[in-house]
DNA sequence: TGAACTGTTACGTCAATCGAAATAATATCG
DNA sequence: CGATATTATTTCGATTGACGTAACAGTTCA
């Protein structure tokens, strides 16, 4: 407690004692913390006998003048732990371009409808972008945290499926184990891992394979558009290649064979303190896909 | 320090380091202290990395928002503080009335004209009044302190004189010592003592008369003018009877022997933090009066 | 005159705060 | 790419400061 607050609620209780009562402290301590105020001031603020009380001059101009901005303050200070419980201001949410197009989209106009007095931005890159200088709230990423700064929480398992065209695997043929992909052409994504590497486990255990293809991108629609067009075989979420797959235009591969486990992640600067905004979307998150599986 | 304060210092500066240096303390301090306000607050201010800083929503708020109010309760402080040594306000005077307008008027006029900024009020009241009441800063007394809760500061002395109008010394003779006066009446004036004794000390030592009259006022002109219509002998300060004895109207008596010593004296609340315009006055006062003897 | 009330002071205790140094993390430079 | 310098944070021991209790002083009211 402010010794300021202090000698405000002494002059509107009229009394030392009074003041005391409701700050639920001695008149000791209420005595105490006027006398430093009026020390750090150089100046007395209450003309006191035992019994009477009266404001001087100055008092009387800091009781008038100064309460009103502290109280001013206070207000503000209240605002602000506010908005850390409801969500308000804006919410600034990076994610990939394909993820963010196809899930996240709906799920943030969804969000915001839901809190009136919040903005939202989704800003879709396909790179690592740091979050200060987007300024951003929010990371959606998929595949592995790297940036040890944050912490990265964990959302969803993301199911993964290789497909390739009809036509590719005519010419091609089917792989059968994945060994066999070492003499197909491999679409690579490469945002989530420098090393062209894929992982499979099956009956016969894991195996991780360094992959080699002709093509790869930062961005799964592009890949998804060039397996469909014969390029090769792609490794990619079911997000991305349910619709070339509900359309005949690829085949999965490799059913039978576990794909390394790719996580959802949300990354976020701190875990002290977040903000109402954020902290109610990664909840909002969590539910969706705990119930979309 | 203020935790606000420290928090705005740090934005100003852009980094915790180069805030400690300013505030000349060290940047575990400015880290606890901004973290405490954190805790506080229950939100997020600064985003910090041990490289990079940047102010979250809510800090970007509070320091935009939050300074100018701390800012302006810092400038009233100051101002305050400055008040304490410029004289400004109301100075209110208490004083007795013959006093006041013989002697003290044209003072309070003159140190008034010094200070600019400052209204005085000069209250003139032949009766004990308590300063609390009058909302006073400064009372003035002939005689001598009683009030236990005040700071009495003496100022002079102040040279009385007992006299009666020649008419009634014609009448019922001259006193030549004190114990003659047990034979005359006594004019007394009733606001000092409530005692009707008058105290004089000659080569023979001090005596201590219990005077009797039939006549008395709490207002020295009432008494002296009594005296001049031959009512009987008065002691009074010199500048309430000089008029007197120099239009002829009033004649000394007892010249010989020292009359009990009365003193100017200053009442004001209290010790510590007196304001300027009282501390300044009392000053004035005490020059003044130190020079006309 | 005594009882009840009010603000202040004294004092022992305990928690908050401080500075110094160690630690962790990250730009920058060679 | 690795070493260094810079920056924020944490730890630790010591000190300072704040608190409540209780005694005190002064004032009002019955």
């Amino acid at each position: 407690m402010d010794d300021r607050e202090v000698f405000f609620r002494v002059v509107e209780a009229n009394g030392f004692g009074a003041a005391a009562r409701r700050l639920e402290t001695t008149p000791a301590s209420v005595s105490r913390r006027v006398k430093a105020l009026e020390q750090r001031l150089g100046v007395r603020l209450l003309q006191r006998t035992t019994r009477k009380l009266s404001l001087t001059d100055a008092g009387e101009r800091y009781f008038r003048e100064g309460r009103g901005l502290l109280h001013a303050l206070g207000e503000l200070e209240q605002a602000l732990a506010a908005s850390a419980r409801e969500p308000e201001g804006e919410l600034r949410v990076i994610a990939p371009m394909s993820f963010g197009q196809r899930r996240l989209a709906p799920l943030v106009a969804r969000f915001a409808a839901l809190h009136s007095k919040l903005r939202m931005s989704l800003l879709l890159e396909d790179r690592e972008t740091d979050l200060f200088d987007e300024a951003a709230d929010l990371a959606i990423r998929i595949g592995y945290p790297t940036d040890s700064s944050m912490i990265a929480r964990a959302i969803a398992p993301v199911p993964r499926h290789a497909c390739a065209s009809p036509a590719y695997l005519k010419g091609r043929g089917h792989p059968e184990t994945p060994e066999d992909l070492l003499h197909h052409d491999c679409l690579h994504y490469n945002l989530i891992s420098e090393r062209e590497e894929w992982t499979f486990r099956g009956d016969d255990g894991e195996q991780t394979l360094a992959i080699k293809g002709r093509f790869c991108s930062n961005n799964g629609d592009v890949l998804a558009e060039a397996a469909m067009q014969g390029l090769g075989i792609t490794l990619l979420p079911d997000f991305i290649v349910e619709e070339g797959l509900a359309a005949g235009r690829l085949v999965k591969v490799l059913e039978a064979y576990e794909r390394a486990p790719m996580t959802l992640f949300a990354l976020y600067p701190s875990r002290q303190h977040v903000p109402a905004k954020t902290r109610k979307f990664l909840e909002y998150l969590l539910e969706h896909f705990a119930a979309s599986g």
